[in-house]
DNA sequence: TTAAATGCAAAGGGTTTGCACCGGA
DNA sequence: TCCGGTGCAAACCCTTTGCATTTAA
């Protein structure tokens, strides 16, 4: 359900440049904003939306130069903040606070993260609604799921940790 | 209830040192960890006491040096490592990412922020419980309050902008 | 006395910007 | 053709580090 509608075969394995019949969507988002379909974008879409989890910046611009080694960051960052402006690209921050982006899925979702093994989780809308409807009641506000990170330690760390670690 | 246990008059009027002997626990803290006691930590525990809110690591160094011009960034950021490694202080992070520092309260606490005044609170362990709970019991994951940042719209700027601005 | 802490200055790293050229529509 | 995008390189900002000096204990 991701807004690149990726068609047919997820991952079909020896290609690795997808047609732009495949982004539809994308090149009316971008045209509607006024904005052109470069092949540049077309690459950092593409690496986005072949990333399962997020990326950094800076994580972007290597996976991309190892496709195309003329991939220059200033054009990735300014390209990221484009496509997050036209609400295609969203972000969230890691554990040490960088920003990490990711194509915009059809669901939202938060982020957990394990202070002890360095593990992340996606944290759907199910299992945030407890949260997001204490804030809701509790003082009406409305949380945004994808800027939701929640830090602590998973059930093997903290087992292994013990009880008391936690507040101290 | 403050580890510095401000004691007295909280802010006596023209007195910019404080006595030492405010911070007690502080010193002693420090010392069982081989740690000195100088005058360039008493002031930056002092602005961060003096903080109500949070500081980034610059901020810190621009309020230590309306007080003492010497402050320099290294210092402060040594000091403010120091000070978590020894559990005086907590960061966390803020909208844009970055790291916020607090003097450790007693009570631990997440932080709200709102996306569209740019306003935020403090989270209490009441008010995250159903949070905390949530995961607790979905994944036996231990929340860690101090590091759980709410992103999404207060209540006046979720009414302002109407109901579908959120899922879109 | 002696190791911790400071101050300076320079490095570092990710991100942003100015500007001339390029190219999608 | 025309405005948006790109690439380059330099600028930026916050933060970190090396090293000689100072200073708390």
């Amino acid at each position: 359900m991701s807004i690149l509608r990726p068609m047919i075969t997820r991952g079909s394995p020896t290609e690795t440049r997808v047609p732009e019949a495949r982004f539809p969507d994308v090149r009316e988002h971008l045209r509607r904003a006024g904005m052109r379909w470069t092949p540049q974008r077309r690459l950092i879409l593409e690496v986005l939306d072949q990333t399962a989890g997020h990326v950094t910046g800076s994580d972007l611009v290597e996976r991309c130069r190892s496709i195309d080694p003329a991939t220059t960051p200033s054009t990735v960052y300014r390209t990221l903040r484009a496509l997050e402006d036209v609400g295609l690209v969203r972000h969230a921050h890691g554990l040490d606070g960088r920003e990490e982006f990711h194509v915009r899925p059809g669901d939202e979702h938060g982020h957990l993260h394990c202070d002890g093994c360095g593990s992340s989780w996606e944290i759907g809308s199910d299992e945030a609604a407890a949260t997001i409807d204490a804030f809701r009641r509790g003082r009406g506000f409305e949380v945004d799921l994808s800027h939701l990170t929640v830090v602590g330690r998973c059930h093997a760390c903290a087992s292994a940790a013990g009880p008391s670690e936690s507040g101290a």
